[in-house]
RNA sequence: GGUCUGGUAGUUCAGCUGGUUAGAAUACAUGCCUGUCACGCAUGGGGUCGCGGGUCCGAGUCCCGUCCAGACCGCCA
C-alpha cells in the first residue's frame, strides 16, 4: 500500500490517526530545528513536518529531498498551531515518522506553481510538467466534466453514440484532409475525417434517429490560439426533425452544461438572429452580444453633403461608444492607424465627440453643428459619447466595424470572461460565388438543404436567383466565438443533384467523390438535421479563457508541431519503401 | 503565403543615441535560523546575448539573411 489517504482529503478531525501520503514536494521550508514540507497530488497540499528532535535517519532522508520527489510519507495527523487558512487542508499537519524516496527529480525547468515562471514553449516541451500545475488540471478537469455532462444529457434524450471511422475517404471540398498512405492499396490514401459529416447522414439512413459522438476531427490548415490541426467536436444528428426541433434540443443541452457545470441558470430563451441582421447590426456573423454598440447604417443622412469619401461610398456606418468622447487626438490618430491596418484595411476613420461643448468632428467643415446633432439624435448618441464612423464597400465596412465594437468592447472592458451572452444565428447564405474560380461555393458543405421556400430561386438558371438562397442552417454564438454549427440536410435525391449542379460538378466527379452518398439516399433517406459543437472551445470559454491549448492535454504548437514528441518528424527508408513512398522523397 | 512582435543566466526579463568586467528577480548550491506556508538572512556558482554574414577602431545594441516562438490576415465547406 502506498497511502491510505491523498494530500487533499485530511481535516481537523483526522487528528490523532496514522496516515500515509504520497505525492509530489512542492516545497521545503528549512526553519533550523525544524523542517516543513508541502506534500502535494492533484488532490491538494498537506504540509509535513520533521523536528531535530525526529530520529537522524528521518531527518538525513528530509534533508536530502528536493522539488518535485516523488515520496512516501508516514506520520500522524495534528492540529497545527499556526493554521493556514488558505488551503483546505491548511488546520492540520502530518508530524512525520517516516519518508521514503519513491523516486527522486531533476530540478524542473520552471517552478511548478500557479503563476509559473515558465514561458509557453518551455512549458509545452515539459508538458508533463506543466499538467502538474493547478490551472491547468483545473482545465482538464473542467473539460472532463463537460464531457460527462454532455454525454448524460444526451443519453437521456435519447441519443446512441456511435464511433465513426478514422480512416476514410478524402472529400476535396472545405478544408485540406491529413491524409495516410496504405500500405496495402498502393499509391492509394485515406483521409482522416474533418467531421464524421457522411457518416453520421449514413447513420439516419441505417435509422438511428438520434446519434452523437464526442469525436476527434482533423483540419490540415494553419492553426490560431482557438484552432488545432486535431479537435474534438460534439457531433450530433437527428432524424424526422426540423430546424426548430434540433434548436430546442441543444438549446437545452447547453443549458444545462451551464447548469450542472457552472452552476448558472439561463431563465430566459437565447435570442435569436439571421445573418443579414448580424451582419448589420454587428458586422460579424458570430455577434458579442455581452454588450450593445450595434452599428448604424448612416449611409442616406449623410451622403450629399459634399464630402466626396461619403458620397462615393457605397456604404457609410456608424457605432456609438458611450463615454468616450473625452478620447484625446493622440488616441483617436492611433484608432485610426489601427483600423488602416491591413488585417482591417480601412481607408480612415471619421469621428465625432459629442461634449457639453457641441459635436467635434473631424468632418466639420462639411456638416452643420445641426446636421451632425440631428445625425447623433438618428444614431442614439448622447453627450459624452463618441460616433467612429467607417465607410466603403458594404460588406467589408461592416466587417471593418464589427472589428473595431470588439476591439472598442476589449478596450472598455465590455467583454468579461464570467458573462454568458449565448445565441443563434440562421438563415446563413446556401452559397458564396468565387470570383476567382467563377463558380459557387457550399457556405457550409453540400449537404446543407436550402430553405424550402427558397426552392424555386434554387432551381433557376439565373446566378442572381442561386446566390440569394437561404441555407436551412444554423450557427450557436457565445461570446463572440462560433461554438456550433448545423443544418437540415438535403434528404431528396433529386436536390441533392441539383447541389452537386449548382458547385459545378461533372456527373462523373459527383459518382466518384459522393457516389456512396447519393445511392444510400435512394434507399430511403429520412428527412434529418443535426448540429456540432467545438468541444474545445466549449471547454475554453467555460473555464474563461481565449485559447484552447490549456484545455487539452497535449496540444500542438503554432506550427503544428509537438513539441514535446518533436513531431512530426522524417521516417526512415524501410517505412517509405513499404508506403510507397520512397521516390518522392528520395535523398532525405 | 503575408504582416507584426519577440529570442540576453536553469527561468522570467532589463540592458537608452554602438564604448571598460552584460545586470535584476527568481531558481539552484552551501551556511545560519524551531512555527513557516511566496519564510527570512548571508555567501556562491551560473552567459556561444538564437544562428550566419556585414558595417565599424569597437556590435547584445546598427544593416542583411536565416531559424525558432507567439498574435493576426489569407486559409479554416
Amino acid at each position: 500500500m502506498y497511502r491510505t489517504h491523498t494530500c487533499g482529503e485530511l481535516r481537523i478531525n483526522d487528528a490523532g490517526k496514522q496516515v500515509m501520503l504520497a505525492g509530489w514536494v512542492q516545497r521545503i521550508r528549512k526553519m533550523g530545528g525544524m523542517s516543513f514540507i508541502d506534500l502535494r497530488d492533484r488532490y491538494g497540499i498537506t504540509q509535513l513536518t520533521v523536528d531535530e528532535s525526529d530520529s537522524k535517519e528521518l531527518n538525513a532522508v528530509a534533508g536530502k529531498l528536493g522539488r518535485e520527489y516523488v515520496i512516501q510519507a508516514t506520520g500522524e495527523v495534528a492540529e497545527r498551531t499556526n493554521k493556514n487558512p488558505k488551503i483546505s487542508t491548511g488546520d492540520i499537519e502530518v508530524k512525520l515518522s517516516a519518508i521514503k524516496v519513491l523516486n527522486p527529480s531533476l530540478v524542473p525547468p520552471f517552478t511548478i506553481e500557479d503563476d509559473s515562471d515558465g514561458g509557453e514553449e518551455l512549458r509545452a516541451k515539459f508538458r508533463y510538467l506543466d499538467l502538474r500545475r493547478n490551472p491547468l488540471r483545473k482545465a482538464l478537469e473542467l473539460r472532463h466534466k463537460l464531457a460527462q455532462e454532455t454525454r448524460r444529457y444526451l443519453d437521456e434524450q435519447g441519443f446512441m453514440e456511435i464511433e465513426t471511422p478514422f480512416l476514410i475517404k478524402s472529400t476535396p471540398e472545405g478544408a485540406r484532409d491529413f491524409v495516410v498512405p496504405s500500405r496495402m492499396n498502393p499509391g492509394e490514401f485515406y483521409a482522416l475525417p474533418q467531421s464524421p459529416q457522411q457518416q453520421k447522414q449514413l447513420l439516419m439512413i441505417a435509422g438511428f434517429d438520434r446519434y452523437f459522438q464526442i469525436v476527434r476531427c482533423f483540419r490540415d490548415e494553419d492553426l490560431r490560439a482557438d484552432r488545432q490541426p486535431e479537435f474534438t467536436q460534439i457531433d450530433c444528428e437527428m432524424s424526422f426533425v426540423e430546424r426548430e426541433d434540433i434548436l430546442c434540443m441543444f438549446e437545452g443541452m447547453i443549458k444545462s452544461l451551464f447548469k450542472n457545470v457552472l452552476g448558472r441558470d439561463f431563465n430566459y430563451s437565447f435570442p435569436r438572429i439571421s445573418y443579414s441582421e448580424a451582419m448589420n447590426e454587428y458586422g460579424s456573423d458570430k455577434p458579442d452580444i455581452r454588450f450593445e454598440m450595434k452599428i448604424k447604417e448612416i449611409t442616406n443622412i449623410v451622403q450629399g453633403k459634399g464630402f466626396s469619401v461619403f458620397d462615393a461610398a457605397e456604404y457609410i456606418g456608424a457605432i456609438v461608444v458611450n463615454n468616450c468622447a473625452s478620447y484625446t487626438r493622440k488616441q483617436l490618430d492611433e484608432l485610426t492607424e489601427w483600423v488602416k491596418r491591413p488585417q482591417i484595411g480601412a481607408k480612415g476613420l471619421v469621428y465625432a465627440r459629442y461634449t457639453e461643448d457641441g459635436i467635434k468632428s473631424s468632418v466639420d467643415k462639411f456638416f452643420s453643428p445641426e446636421e451632425l446633432l440631428s445625425l447623433c439624435k438618428v444614431i442614439d448618441a448622447k453627450v459624452g459619447d463618441l460616433v467612429l464612423i467607417l465607410c466603403g464597400n458594404r460588406k467589408k465596412t461592416q466587417e471593418a466595424l464589427g472589428t473595431l465594437r470588439i476591439e472598442m468592447g476589449n478596450r472598455l472592458g465590455l467583454r468579461q470572461s464570467n458573462i454568458f451572452a449565448p445565441l443563434w444565428v440562421y438563415d446563413f447564405p446556401l452559397l458564396e460565388w468565387d470570383e476567382e474560380t467563377q463558380r459557387f461555393y457550399a457556405m457550409h458543405h453540400p449537404f446543407t438543404s436550402p430553405k424550402p421556400e427558397d426552392l424555386s430561386l434554387f432551381y433557376s438558371d439565373r446566378k442572381e436567383d442561386v446566390e440569394k438562397v437561404a441555407a436551412n442552417a444554423y450557427d450557436f454564438v457565445l461570446n463572440g466565438t462560433e461554438l456550433g454549427g448545423g443544418s437540415i440536410r438535403i434528404h431528396d435525391s433529386a436536390v441533392q443533384q441539383r447541389m452537386f449542379e449548382i458547385l459545378g460538378y461533372s456527373a462523373e466527379e459527383v459518382e466518384y467523390k459522393f457516389g456512396f452518398m447519393i445511392n444510400a439516399f435512394k434507399y430511403g433517406a429520412p428527412p434529418h438535421g443535426g448540429i456540432a459543437f467545438g468541444f474545445d472551445r466549449l471547454c475554453a470559454l467555460f473555464g474563461g479563457q481565449e485559447s484552447i491549448r490549456d484545455f487539452i492535454a497535449f496540444p500542438k504548437n503554432n506550427s503544428g508541431r509537438d513539441v514535446m514528441l518533436d513531431a512530426p518528424s522524417r521516417i526512415d527508408k524501410v517505412q517509405l519503401d513499404e508506403l510507397f513512398l520512397r521516390s518522392t522523397f528520395e535523398g532525405n
